[in-house]
DNA sequence: ATTAATTTTTAGATTAATCTAAAAATTTAA
DNA sequence: TTAAATTTTTAGATTAATCTAAAAATTAAT
């Protein structure tokens, strides 16, 4: 392995990792440059490397999808940067809405050492701050199966265990209405017309959700 | 301010700090290239670029010196070095020969609230693990007078307070003899031949120095 | 099945950071 | 105080990452 990559390089084999839904479906250049806040001419030069580099599975017009070193490399930095955001969360007392965008500079920090000490240092946590699963240091996720509280039906319980994105403002607006991984939440009325729910959450009672909050809610699919 | 400066341009107003003696000494640009293991071309180009931006003094040949604004970026940068090597020492227990290389990485992370909350959490310590101080968040230092171990004289006595440089082997070599910061030292004898030095030390007793070590070991200047 | 719309790629430039080779200025030595 | 050595700067290229504009391929719509 003569290779370390840049860091643009590493942003885009991250982007690749998670727009693909599955590690075989192909990402399209148009996604790429949305995702990376570039343009599509950009991304097919830079795909070519990514290529050449056999980091990536590359046919002009058909998209890319990650070979296997490709998806080695996207796991071991999003495992840093969930790793990081769990320092952060715990240790400097940042709020949830926070983080990101310090991690994105600190998943591309060089040193497996680092990683597996800082694991250690944090109790080799499972999850970041907002639900995500982090890989070991092998590269292995343990994803346990969810479902978006959007498609959850009247009278069904479950457990808050994670948020979609992490838009600042979407995590803000969560704590403000004091929701938070963990909680065990009911929902007691779906309104047919927009989609939006009456949920009872423990303490805070009976609260109204738009479905633009219930499609970003992760719930655990019991038992 | 509309500035923010590159990794690039970071690392030469860290080197242009560290070299210069005195904030107003002049740093000539072979040393630059030497400390920055570039070419003097390259350094000369870039000295243009920082002159441009105000951050340094620039005459043709006559070298170089930071401004304010240069200094005050380079006590972030290193305020930022030492705070992120405290770390890596005090709580994922690294050797202090191993963290210098990952805090040249980490002192390019861009967020003042991380520095500062990284500060906290470690207690707002005054040195590093090589007794280097750390500037505080509006860039003062405190720094106690030291000297040489190898401009110390026969039956002088002091506390071993720093090392002069951050290279691995010196590190290794002196955790190998015993040797650490906050040790009271005596010098037993001093050959005048080479310099070498019989020093005191508690519990170990008598050893050998050589001069290549004593040039790296500071000595507190009691009272 | 053509045509139109969209997506993707290529062509040609630009900027930051770097290099080598050569010219210019400064410093050191004879 | 000239000449030699050293240092520094300039000139001209190169590489990575980016852009705009135009061409080519694919996909969607008549
Ligand atoms: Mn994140
Ligand atoms: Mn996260
Ligand atoms: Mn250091
Ligand atoms: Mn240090």
């Amino acid at each position: 392995m003569g290779n370390s990559l840049s860091l643009t390089e590493e942003n885009y084999i991250k982007a690749i990792f998670q727009i693909g839904t599955t590690p075989e479906s192909n990402v399209s250049t148009n996604a790429l440059a949305d995702s990376l806040q570039t343009k599509p001419a950009t991304v097919s030069d830079m795909i070519k490397k990514l290529s050449h580099k056999k980091l990536i599975f590359y046919e002009k017009y058909k998209g890319v999808a990650l070979s296997a070193s490709g998806s080695k490399e996207a796991l071991k930095i999003i495992r840093k940067h969930r790793l990081w955001e769990v320092f952060l969360v715990n240790h400097l007392n940042f709020k949830w809405d926070q983080v990101h965008e310090i991690a994105e500079q600190l998943e591309h920090i060089k040193s497996s050492e680092l990683v597996n000490r800082l694991d250690d240092f944090l109790g080799n946590p499972t999850i970041d701050p907002h639900g995500d699963p982090i890989p070991d240091a092998k590269g292995r996720v343990q994803l346990g199966p969810s479902k978006l509280l959007s498609e959850m039906t009247s009278h069904e319980k479950g457990i808050i265990v994670g948020v979609k994105n992490e838009d600042p403002l979407l995590l803000q607006h969560l704590d403000k209405i004091n929701i938070r991984l963990g909680l065990q939440i009911e929902v007691t009325e779906v309104n047919d017309f927009d989609q939006s729910m009456q949920v009872n959450l423990p303490d805070l009672g009976i609260i109204f959700l738009s479905e633009k909050i219930t499609s970003q809610i992760l719930i655990a699919k019991n038992s």
